[in-house]
DNA sequence: ATTACTAAATTCCGAGTAA
DNA sequence: TTTACTCGGAATTTAGTAA
């Protein structure tokens, strides 16, 4: 099993699920996977020869699914890293770049309701201002899925309604300590908004296109 | 998502976490990839120059690390495979093969307070005995790993104290409603033990070395 | 014991093309 | 449009060694 054919397994399972059927042509499975139509088509028929997926050529394309051993293959690469990048003392990281946002945090920060309960579920009063940091956005799910978020409750105003948000306890380029905030109903998918005590701009000496890491700060379990 | 020799990665990962550093030789992970030293050694160097792994080679061995992109790369594929394993409509399944056990379970179960709860949380008393079914240990945890399960709780009884376990319900062989059983302290890796109202070898007419699939059934949201 | 070079054998890729 | 064959060249592997 190369690495090659392991991708192009893995390309199965997205396009067909594990128990399903994938309609595609070799054509654009090259172009998914950067090599040829020739390539694919060989290596197609080499998983389905190795019982790792099953297939149905024909001038209008292939039928692909994975076989028994093909969604167990997967699995198992799934549960390897699973185990290893769960594993405690992996402190999980995510690292984007500054940028300059629409300043929308600062006034949201500047809420009562919000700055309230963050005061009391950080331990600390946040700076009325949001650090925005331009990230992968599979990164930044692959982060939030592995944390374990602080709820702030939404409320009502006599205008609108704010929605709620959850907040995650990081580390500012391993040093310093910080949330990264995020909506419930957010449309950036690339942004992550952290708050601290004080400006980390100034604090850090951050300008536009710095790199910034964020360690996650798992709760001491006292 | 591309890349070149991501079994090597992978198993870097392994040793050294996402974080650490592995001390290991091309000979030893040649052995666990199933290649020659001599591919080992070149694979590392090419990961090295992709920036993917941090190498510091010496007549003692390899030390072994992941590039942030390393570590990228590896989670980037981790989160597809959840998304494509987790997505609802997956029913995810396990199979394995009948055998006979040491007729522990029985004994367990007929533990009242074990009874008592098996009966109030699955909604039917269980049959005193339980189907073994010889299984995949990896293909276990996977299957674990995406269930919620029923905790029921250990307690003492005057000369010893029983452990808690955990039950998730599924459906064997697609059709009859069980539950698979997992004692927290567990010494078989290899055992997936299934309880049900009635006795499933006879219901399904099963004997030794015949293999019997289990469906993992959600909880209804209601 | 290591890592890693050389060189020969093998495998793999993809352009061209048939069906 | 497809899939998949041929085939020449590129890339990869590994045995044999050097260091």
């Amino acid at each position: 099993m190369s690495s090659e054919h392991f991708f192009l397994l893995l390309e199965v399972l997205k396009q067909a699920g594990l128990q399903g059927t994938a309609r595609s042509s070799t054509t654009r499975l090259a172009r998914v996977l950067h090599c040829s139509q020739q390539t694919v088509s060989r290596q197609l028929r080499e998983l389905e020869a190795r019982s790792l997926l099953l297939r149905r050529a024909s001038p209008l394309g292939v039928e692909l699914s994975l076989s028994p051993q093909g969604q167990r293959l997967l699995q198992g690469v799934y549960t390897e890293l699973c185990q290893s990048l769960q594993a405690s003392g992996n402190p999980c990281t995510l690292s984007g770049t500054v940028e300059t946002g629409l300043m929308e945090g600062a006034y949201y920060l500047s809420l009562p309701p919000y700055q309230r309960q963050l005061r009391e579920k950080l331990g600390f009063p946040p700076f009325k201002g949001t650090l925005n940091l331009h990230v992968n956005e599979t990164d930044l799910h692959a982060f939030l899925a592995q944390a374990k978020p602080l709820h702030v409750e939404g409320f009502q105003s006599e205008e609108r309604s704010f929605g709620g948000l959850k907040a995650y306890r990081v580390l500012v380029n391993g040093k310093i300590p910080a949330a990264l905030i995020h909506p419930d109903r957010t449309t950036h998918k690339n942004v992550a908004e952290v708050i601290a005590e004080k400006k980390l701009r100034d604090q850090l000496g951050l300008k536009d296109g710095d790199r910034v890491s964020l360690t996650l700060q798992e709760e001491s379990h006292a």
